[in-house]
DNA sequence: TATTGTTATACTCTATAACTATA
DNA sequence: TATAGTTATAGAGTATAACAATA
């Protein structure tokens, strides 16, 4: 056995791994002009719509740094602000049509830059290697915005 | 089966476990007011003493990116600068005591962050997924650095 | 001539602090 | 009072273009 456990291999390919998926996404993005971020921010879109804290939340980044990302992503006409019904303060993201077809372009390109690394594998390796994935991920923005504040009957 | 092949679903678990982790790495560098490039370049660095120009095709940065970037880590002593015997034109980066303690203690954190993740699979199922992704990395940086050019014969 | 690296410049990403509006 | 979002500001990361030194 090599002089490391079980465990410390793993995280050295999940970390080499890692580098090399974002390295592709940060070509891919640069390409059409969109940072990493903002590839990711349009992923999101695509079947959600979140409020800007939400997304803040989600991607591990302050309100501030969200308002200039999704100020140059709506100038550019790939999404929009809308405001929501149930709070007036909020601000809700919403996908165009030109930014669900850019995301459907990336995704495309996305997917044929990675699938050379992909076809080493045999499809039923692959499926393995999908499923053993699986419990190490953790879940996704939640596509049904829970409602923000419990309605609160006679105190 | 679901909709998609087994490659597209692979993709979708990858990207996502490369977000993740990523998530993570970032984290642990803020703390140590180091960005994700600079990370990078001092696990690259820990057995390692690319030139400059290694270091920039390596991460896919131009040179000049590259040149705050270890400007900025040298003036916090985390690495220095030196010539190549072999080419004077040439620099190599070579990491220093200080930046490879902070390299050691980086990485302890990044496994202890890591561990809720990868606990969440068996031993066997750790060198099983370690095991998977081995056919997908691309070759790191070489550790012994290629003669620059061959040497020529009488021609 | 071509390559290695640095510098000047410009733009994006990012966080902190101060602010407005709504809850 | 607390929360949602924006704006102003400042620093890091990034690329392009122009440059110096060496090959």
């Amino acid at each position: 056995m090599a002089p490391d456990d079980s465990a410390d291999t793993l995280i050295d390919g999940l970390v080499r791994s890692a580098f090399q998926v974002m390295g592709v996404l940060t070509r891919i993005g640069a390409e059409h002009d969109l940072s990493l971020t903002q590839l990711r921010v349009l992923g999101i879109l695509r079947d959600r719509r979140p409020r800007m804290s939400d997304l803040a939340a989600f991607l591990g980044l302050d309100k501030s740094t969200l308002s200039g990302l999704i100020a140059r992503a709506e100038q550019r006409g790939l999404l929009t602000r809308g405001t929501s019904p149930e709070d007036k303060r909020a601000v809700i993201v919403l996908i165009t049509d030109a930014g669900r077809d850019l995301t459907q372009r990336l995704d495309e390109e996305i997917r044929y830059a990675l699938a050379p690394a992909t076809d080493r594998l045999d499809p039923q390796q692959r499926e393995q290697l999908a499923q053993l994935l699986e419990p190490l991920l953790s879940p996704p923005l939640s596509a049904t915005p829970r409602p923000h504040r419990p309605v609160r009957g006679t105190p």
